[in-house]
DNA sequence: AACTATTTATAAGA
DNA sequence: TTCTTATAAATAGTT
């Protein structure tokens, strides 16, 4: 807005556009603060740089009471919305939500004082369903990094394999050299990843 | 920012508030698309008017997929914030704030995918300690509640009494009367309160 | 980071 | 709300 007009779109020079992120956001931020103060609005507002950085504001209390508010007020407009805006949250997933804000309250209210025995045991209930949950969820991983682990334990295998193959093929002379220990079975399945991915080079 | 200056303090006229509230906004808006599709940054805008009514903007993806950016990203620096941010609350409400936030991010992040297996671990403990706790508690309170009871108990036995007392000073003449049946001896203690506090009336 | 020429945003009024 | 317009602010291009 001076010195020429731009145009509405993506800025292609990264040097030019990284400024252009510094002066709009500070201008962004200073807008938000002041229509905040100005208007006795609530406002929460996060930018995200195109590398990922987190640039972020909450008028009045923190981000999370804000984003809580948001919850809240969407939960009611939420079945208007359902259609246009992605049905991202399911039922199950606003329970959780209201059950979660139960759960703040028990944790920072003190325990008991704030909660009855019947809102005490529907929490109960619930957090023994998200236990069942998340051991469903780590079983799964756990499945899935078994299966990798056995088709790399298949890959390499093969790659020993071959490897003997040829060495038995070109070793009448070599007797005593010290091989790489082949991979045998049974070996036991630890749950990290293999970062190589090479096992074998083209080299060889 | 224009036929006059204005002070950044809250505008009291409410009419003009209003007005000033609907111009601000639509300009704020404006700004944060224009700074998303410049800069090619992701932006997520809310503002609550002062009467709760909300207007949002999240600029590519839904505002529920930012807020979860969000959350990723804060955890991160959750340690730092922890000092500025209310030094009210205690160390263990912090750490159950954390993992509020890991178990929301679970919730909403559709399971896996966005947590790793030993985030899943530290939370399936935590929800295995929150459920003891809320076990204790449930205890504390149904302790209390038979105490409570034993004691009401008590009175209504010696109550009951009482009134048997005075029908044998008084009842030669009466001998085939309808009374309320006496509270015996082991009756079992369920758990509600009994709500008429008043055991026997003044005016037998 | 600063400096300005311009463009934008907007306060006040209608 | 919306339009107009004088003026305050923001900022694109430059140093």
């Amino acid at each position: 807005m001076a010195r020429g007009k731009i145009q509405l779109r993506r800025i292609e020079n990264p040097v030019h556009r990284q400024v252009t992120f510094c002066k709009r956001r500070a201008g962004l931020l200073k807008k938000a603060k002041e229509l905040s103060v100005l208007c006795d609005a609530e406002i929460g507002l996060f930018i995200f740089s195109t590398h990922g950085k987190l640039y972020d504001l909450a008028t009045k209390g923190t981000m999370q009471g804000l984003i809580e508010r948001y919850m809240k007020s969407t939960r009611g407009s939420l079945q208007a919305q359902a259609d246009q805006q992605q049905a991202i949250q399911t039922k199950s997933q606003l329970d959780a939500n209201e059950e979660i804000i139960m759960l703040k309250q028990y944790m920072f209210g003190g325990g008991a004082g704030t909660m009855t025995l019947d809102e005490l045991q529907v929490l109960e209930k619930n957090l023994e369903l998200w236990i069942y949950q998340i051991r469903s969820t780590k079983l799964d991983i756990m499945s899935r990094e078994i299966q990798l682990l056995r088709d790399k334990e298949g890959i390499l295998k093969a790659a020993n394999k071959y490897l003997q193959d040829k060495i038995e093929v070109n070793s009448t002379a070599i007797t005593d050299l010290d091989f790489a220990p082949m991979i045998t079975n049974n070996i036991p399945y630890p749950l990290t990843v293999i970062q190589n991915e090479i096992y074998f080079s083209s080299s060889s």
